[in-house]
DNA sequence: CGGAGGGTTGATTCCCCTCAAAATCAGTGG
DNA sequence: CCACTGATTTTGAGGGGAATCAACCCTCCG
């Protein structure tokens, strides 16, 4: 099973046959590694090529015209950077990684290609990117109905939910190199106001985020807390034979 | 181009030949009708059918555990109601018709069997998903960084860029079935916010929301006020020929 | 050693929620 | 035709959650 980042990914919703993965393997002819701090690509641009990051963590977001950030979702390894920038031929939000980042890349044409060639690997990126969608959706719930204190909790839940499906977190805890900023940015908070909310968590002794790692210091009083239901999450085995 | 609903939907990202029409019309069996305020499925059922929208609104949302509700959505005709729900087999989210409402529905095992033999039209829903999660993350950046009136702005332009598309609305106004307290469930307020903003709005001869009809008085300063750009919206032709 | 980025805490302000009560309207049945 | 009901809209009063503004701290690093 060592396999190529992308073939990991899709395999989680289709069983591939041999071939198959070897269409794969002619998908990403590059690994390219990214500084932090520098966007991959930025939003009114449009979209060439796609990633599945391999390493490090990265942000996606959308910049308002007074300056304002909203970030829509955290990448972290096995997930897609800029699928639908691709498939929509524009992007519509920015991408920046937060750590260095290893990628490999995926052209837009050679996906395309993919497609009409193997149709079964497009009913797998289908699936991922309808994943995708889910996650957006419960982050829409989150910052519309949910206070600042679930809405931090609910956040942090989810995270260590998708990284212990990528063997990067349990229910301890994980390391996280994110920042107030970046926190209160993804929740539509102010970083200060996230820092006090941190500390009433803390205070509490649900979870404890400090020195880039989050301490699930009760992880059931947590989810009870944030009403954090996983379903939406999971992916339990290929839905495709 | 008196065609069905879906082909219309699909056609819009994919130049459809002759055979992929006649694919199309094998998928939708049948045309079905709801009433206003019975749910069409519930958030936790399996997903088996999804439908394109024919004629009426709709609008799919969460549940939270203490009773609030975040509207995703509202769809209008030309939209897909549970797509997601189908590919995952599992509904993560509700939907109810807002007004009587005529579909056309999709067999989840058709429309993979269509998949896999007809990959371009895999291709056309990908597309079509991954619009829908533009919308989702526009929603998500408007809860999260606006304020009340250029939220309720933002969002009463976009369904007008909408309708516009399906010959729905224009620049001057569009027929609006949607209550005050629904307004509120989507755009994360109270119903009676809603109602001071939407005062304000009328004051400033910006937008009028009265007797089911909204009026754009002034669409000019209305988005600029909104900082409303309809990029994210925007299908001009078929993408893949 | 100076500067930058990030974290912590306090004081004040304000946007929006909650509670409450009328007013309006559509539909229903006597 | 009118009384009755329920849904929706409208307006007021008061309270609270989160933003803003402003310090000060720490650590890291060139």
């Amino acid at each position: 099973m060592e396999n190529t980042p992308l073939a990991r990914k899709l395999g989680a919703f289709v069983a591939l046959s041999g071939t198959e993965l070897a269409v794969l393997e002619t998908l990403h002819k590059r690994r390219r590694t990214f500084v932090a701090g520098r966007d991959l690509f930025h939003q009114g641009q449009s979209g060439q090529a796609a990633y599945v990051l391999a390493s490090g963590w990265a942000v996606s977001y959308k910049i308002l015209q007074d300056g304002q950030r909203q970030i829509v979702d955290f990448q972290i390894p096995g997930d897609f950077l800029g699928l639908r920038s691709v498939l929509l031929h524009m992007s519509d939000h920015s991408i920046e990684p937060i750590t260095d980042i290893e990628v490999t890349e995926v052209l837009a044409t050679d996906l395309l290609d993919v497609f009409a060639r193997t149709p079964r690997l497009a009913t797998a990126v289908l699936w991922a990117a309808s994943r995708d969608e889910a996650m957006v959706v419960e982050h829409l719930v989150n910052i519309g109905r949910r206070n600042a204190a679930e809405r931090t909790a609910h956040f942090l839940l989810e995270l260590g939910a998708r990284l212990s499906l990528v063997g990067m977190g349990s229910k301890a805890g994980f390391a996280c190199p994110l920042t107030q900023y970046l926190l209160g940015d993804a929740l539509g908070l102010s970083s200060v106001h996230v820092n006090r909310v941190l500390r009433k968590l803390r205070e509490k002794e649900m979870v404890t985020f400090r020195n880039g790692f989050v301490a699930f210091d009760s992880h059931n009083r947590l989810t009870e807390f944030a009403e954090f239901d996983p379903t939406y999450l999971d992916q339990v085995g290929p839905l495709l034979m």
